[in-house]
DNA sequence: GGGCATTGCTTGACATACTTATCAAACGTG
DNA sequence: CACGTTTGATAAGTATGTCAAGCAATGCCC
């Protein structure tokens, strides 16, 4: 049913990538020896619905693609870099004496955790942007 | 006009997560000097449901975080970061610097006058409503 | 030949992401 | 003050992700 095949529509690339996603996870899963059911079981989620993730049918949320890249051992950057979602950008930025503002950010007790990477990520992406970028 | 930044909602991790996320999303539009109208534009998503996902009220898919990164002249990566994807490479942070935040931002030299205000309209934004909240 | 467990897949119902239309407040103009 | 514009936020609807339950096919043991 709701086969997409007769959708008429534009074909959505994310179909392509979709294909490639499940046929990786599902190439990884056979390597691990794992059926659908095991794999439902480590992942909490449902063996259908990853049986409908790995044809390409339904585009995971990243609640699901993190519990699925857990599940077989995999990063996460390594399942959406696979599956083309991820744009590569060679573009590391070694913190060299930049440490004033990160170093209160790090260490300010008012901020919880998921703040504080929130804040951090805010100000480098600040300073990252002055030393240039490469425009695409 | 409830608005304000603490619901009181359920403290689940995720929910920390989303508000840390579209707390950078919103720093980086208004960086931009953008409207919710003018990025919703250019994202091809609604201003209503980026203003949710700025507010964390929703986990955006990797359609529309994508998307947004793309508006925002991010990686994609930055953005997952934010949301919570990648495992936080903690690191180690020298005692001793525990200082004022605010200061150290006001008096850090790589940040333009616009990006020291987002900053800090980000970091008070966080540390407000937890005042005076010890007991427990 | 008949059972029973395990495999991947489909179906129908629900939860959540996402959209279109609309709102109230703040801005400026005459 | 009336008018139009722009802003962020809300409501109700649509599309899509996700699950629990069940089906056809395969393999094993009798």
């Amino acid at each position: 049913m709701a086969s997409a095949s007769n959708d008429g529509t534009a074909p959505d690339p994310w179909h392509a990538q979709l294909g490639a996603l499940g046929a990786f996870i599902r190439a990884q899963r056979q390597l691990a020896d794992l059926s659908l059911r095991e794999m439902a079981a480590l992942t909490r989620i449902s063996n259908a619905y990853l049986s409908q993730v790995e044809r390409g049918l339904h585009q995971p949320s990243l609640t699901v693609l993190r519990a699925i890249a857990d599940a077989l051992g995999l990063t996460t950057d390594q399942l959406l870099a696979k599956a083309g979602w991820t744009r590569a950008v060679a573009d590391d930025v070694p913190p060299g004496q930049q440490a004033n503002t990160e170093a209160s950010i790090r260490s300010d007790p008012r901020l919880t955790e998921a703040q504080r990477e929130a804040l951090l990520g805010v100000y480098r992406s600040f300073i990252e942007g002055r030393s240039g970028r490469s425009g695409g």
